[in-house]
DNA sequence: CCATCACTTGACAATCATTCTCAAGTAGGC
DNA sequence: GCCTACTTGAGAATGATTGTCAAGTGATGG
């Protein structure tokens, strides 16, 4: 056993092409995209980039909080990078337009509720749907 | 054209076995499940309903308010039956065990924040997760 | 009681997002 | 340059959900 092999740990990142690729689409966009939109991208892009490791690489990323990641009504998953703090989202249900929101109101609210109910390691997901001024 | 055809509408719904059976299973349990499990309880009550039509019935009953449904992290849908009034939800992340909760304050908070950005039409979707008293 | 018709159902095929498999590729340390 | 663990990609596999369409069945008018 050498030094370098420590009892547990997540494996060493490698900053490929392909992440890089990702990572910079990323940021190219303000709204949610589904994975395979963002599959689109990376092509138009010119970045040829296998659509398996579209998913895996931003399941990684949404893991280590780089980006968010939330599901549309009916159950995609749709990401979008995102500041590293604790926030929510106001949505254009048209053009998918996105604000990020915080709340200490509800912050405080939920973990009020949940305690009144002898809940524990309370999480919670919000988000808020509406109709933005230029779609109106 | 008779008189008992007007132009639009809703058709009738009729109380057919298979939604009988499904409304009734609806009833016998209190967190949420998987429409295939719902499926699995008609078979275990005797009750024969094809996959399809559980499908169907769910959704219809979800338009009309009487049951809520919401996904799971995977992006399963999940029912459960449900009061009439908005609430929001308190889930145990091991047993499923739900709360349902009314918030005043987010309500007014999700109002406030849309109409500071200009956003009509809101709605928004709120679940609260953590581990209940008897999971601790 | 019976014909009619719109609404329903069920078996199965079809979709579609997402994950799995596994052989081939590659970054970095030595 | 060599070795090894981490990555990738192509395509198969999975699994939930929806579509299809012929057969079934309530409610209604006669």
């Amino acid at each position: 056993m050498t030094s370098t092999d420590p009892g547990g740990g997540a494996p060493v990142l490698r900053p490929t092409r392909q992440r890089i690729a990702v990572a910079e689409t990323m940021a190219s966009f303000d709204d949610f995209r589904s994975a395979q939109e963002i599959h689109d991208l990376l092509g138009k892009r010119g970045e040829q980039v296998g659509l398996a490791t579209v998913y895996r690489t931003l399941q990684r990323m949404a893991d280590a909080g780089e980006v968010d990641m939330l599901r549309t009504e009916d159950g995609e998953a749709i990401y979008r990078r995102c500041s590293d703090t604790h926030h929510h989202h106001l949505v254009c249900r048209d053009c998918g337009a996105t604000v990020e929101v915080e709340g200490p109101t509800v912050e405080r609210w939920t973990r009020a509720i949940a305690a009144e109910h002898g809940y524990s390691d309370v999480s919670h997901t919000l988000e808020i749907f509406g109709t933005c001024p230029r779609c109106r």
